[in-house]
DNA sequence: CTGGTCTCTTGAACACGTTCAAAAGCCGGA
DNA sequence: TCCGGCTTTTGAACGTGTTCAAGAGACCAG
């Protein structure tokens, strides 16, 4: 039966099978007991296969969850485009993109402490910084374009092309708080995001005036110059 | 000799003698080889005791690194002091303090990586989020309301009283960009501060125009609301 | 001097991530 | 059918951080 359902993966489709099969393993076990708690030996004894097979796929432990983090990310992005495709207004467009972030990495919170921990490394392909993890990094930039090309906002051109870039920093910053946020029902999270967008969005309103603009030049400058 | 150098500090010094051995051959041979490579077996060779009696002293390898955090933090402060001293303008007492810290910290820049991964995590001792950093990051913030009330600043109470913390942030934000600074000499880093400060004191000057002060007070409230 | 109770010290043992040489399947051509 | 070269699979073995039961010293009371 299986055989049969799809000719153009059937040529790579034996080994992809089991491939998934330990991913899928993985991330069950990541959710069910944590990162540290679950051993390679019990992902492999899990998904019925030995130590060395899966490391034959996955070439460490923590690529098993690059592998989930990529999937994570393709998530928020299609909840994304969702959101962008019904609404012009930029604090309405920004919530609803930082909003359904969250809601699509709340099942993962307590197991993004750990792979927090390995991703702060710089040498870390999971790096956000990373040179590996460019694509990635450029499709999240790619999403907040999106917000800030799709919505009413009115900004210098100039300013207007850094935005993207910095929103995608700003969320950066939500994550490394998000990871820390104990709070019930992460409320401290939340409150930070609701009442961050409309900040935002007077802060960049302010760049018309004339004193304003200047600061805000430099720094966008000075932004540009530190870049690798 | 050595018995009699100290009376106070007799009672406890046969321990302490070998905990502070055991601390110094540990930071060499991280300085020498990295902390990756650095095993537990080679610290207490090197120190000439066995592998048991470290974890007497430290009960991890991470308990090491958070020794050396503290060493490395009572220098910076130490810097600092002597800088504030002297200085009276805003922003060279800022920049001082800052390129200290840069100074102070340059020798273990590479090893750095590996002590920022462990203190990325959440739940880590050593994260400078933590309750257990507290006091460190207390003392930290001392510096830099040293840094705002002994200058010639000029800023209405309530953003003043806030400062100090503000740029205690913004260090971090420093040193995670230092982090992942590979440039030659650091040239990234030095350049992200010495142009940072400046426009940090523009900032804050323009506080003054009544439309940015109401956008500000709402950051300063933003702030406080989300502390834990 | 003896016994008891601390602090300090030891090294074997454990669990885990990871590696690797060897075996097992698989497949296309003689 | 058998061979030769591949992909896939295996599990024992290694190095590492960490634990722990047992011992060695120090010191004091009797």
């Amino acid at each position: 039966m299986t055989t049969l359902t799809d000719v153009t993966d059937s040529a790579t489709a034996k080994g992809e099978q089991t491939r998934e099969l330990i991913l899928s393993t993985a991330l069950r076990l990541f959710r069910e007991q944590g990162y540290g708690k679950t051993t390679m030996r019990a992902i492999a004894a899990e998904a019925g296969v030995s130590v060395g097979n899966a490391y034959y796929y996955y070439s460490s432990k923590e690529h098993l969850m690059q592998a989930y983090y990529d999937h994570l990310q393709m998530q928020h992005r299609e909840a994304a485009v969702g959101i962008l495709a019904e609404e012009k207004s930029f604090t309405k467009r920004l919530s609803g993109v930082l909003e359904s972030w969250l809601e699509v990495s709340e099942p993962y919170h307590e197991f993004a402490g750990t792979f927090f921990k390995t991703a702060a490394e710089p040498k870390s392909p999971l790096s956000p910084f990373s040179e590996q993890s460019k694509p990635a990094r450029e499709a999240s930039v790619a999403v907040f374009r999106d917000v800030v090309e799709g919505s009413d906002l009115k900004l210098p051109a100039d300013l207007k092309a850094e935005l993207p870039e910095l929103l995608w920093l700003m969320q950066m910053g939500f994550v490394l708080f998000w990871v820390h946020d104990d709070s019930k029902d992460l409320k401290r999270t939340r409150a930070l995001i609701v009442r961050s967008v409309p900040l935002v969005d007077r802060l960049l309103r302010l760049t018309r005036i004339p004193g304003v603009r200047g600061v805000v030049n430099d720094l966008v400058a000075l932004i540009r110059s530190i870049r690798p």
